[in-house]
DNA sequence: TTTTTAAGATTACTATTAGTAAGCTTGTTT
DNA sequence: AAACAAGCTTACTAATAGTAATCTTAAAAA
């Protein structure tokens, strides 16, 4: 599997014979929190205001936004620009870091190209 | 953003000015259940047991891992063999859209080998 | 000037999903 | 014959998500 591809990650076997990958488990788990690839992707087209983010994304709620946004500033993956603290204009913005984010949002897409949809309710 | 990547990609804007991507959203959300991604890596190694799985994902319960590998044969990622019915013996393994999944995988290791875990609790 | 509206939240409550633990069935090992 | 293992299922609790109402402050409208 991949990790032929990169030596580096090749996993090791903790003594309950379990691979230990923990800051992946964790990433992935993060990142695949509800809404999360969602906000992430629109974040992608640059920084956005609440109400746009709100209004772009269907279906989110205030508080799942707000909640998420909070997660993405803690783990350093989005900025919130309020350059003057007197008016109400808040951006979020992404880091770096979090802008590399984009090659998996890219995989998705291609995934979802190649093989469709993979649920429908 | 990746849109200007992916031509095919652009989004249409809905009467509300929201992206209709619906079937991005479907999968980004289907994957992002929590312990999707986990299960797709290890069974990237090629085809497991449950009890394999079960011993090599850390922390994840039978109940979840049942219901997950339920959620994936139903949506064509996975499929379980069991050879002959009289025996215990059953395999879960990826189907070819779901050995596709493995770029998004890649994706995420890339991320973490740049970036660090970016979540710890 | 008073009223209304909008941004960016927070709070309270309900519903859904996840986690924990036990139990079940059938075949294999001791 | 008893104990154990694989692969589930069930029952119950805890955590997370969804819905809706409310709040604060500033700017726009009346």
């Amino acid at each position: 599997m991949l990790m032929k591809k990169n030596e580096e990650f090749v996993q090791s076997v903790n003594p309950k014979g379990q691979k230990s990958c923990d800051s992946f488990h964790n990433t992935i788990e993060f990142i695949g929190k509800r809404w999360m690839g969602i906000i992430i992707y629109h974040l992608l087209d640059g920084p956005k205001r609440f109400f746009e983010l709100s209004a772009e994304i269907d279906g989110i709620s205030d508080r799942l936004l707000t909640e998420r946004l909070r997660d993405l500033e803690a783990h350093g993956l989005v900025v919130k620009n309020q350059s003057d603290p007197k008016v109400r204009k808040v951006e979020y913005e992404l880091t770096p870091k979090g802008k590399e984010l984009e090659d998996i949002i890219q995989a998705i897409f291609e995934w979802v190209k190649k093989n469709g949809c993979c649920y429908e309710e």
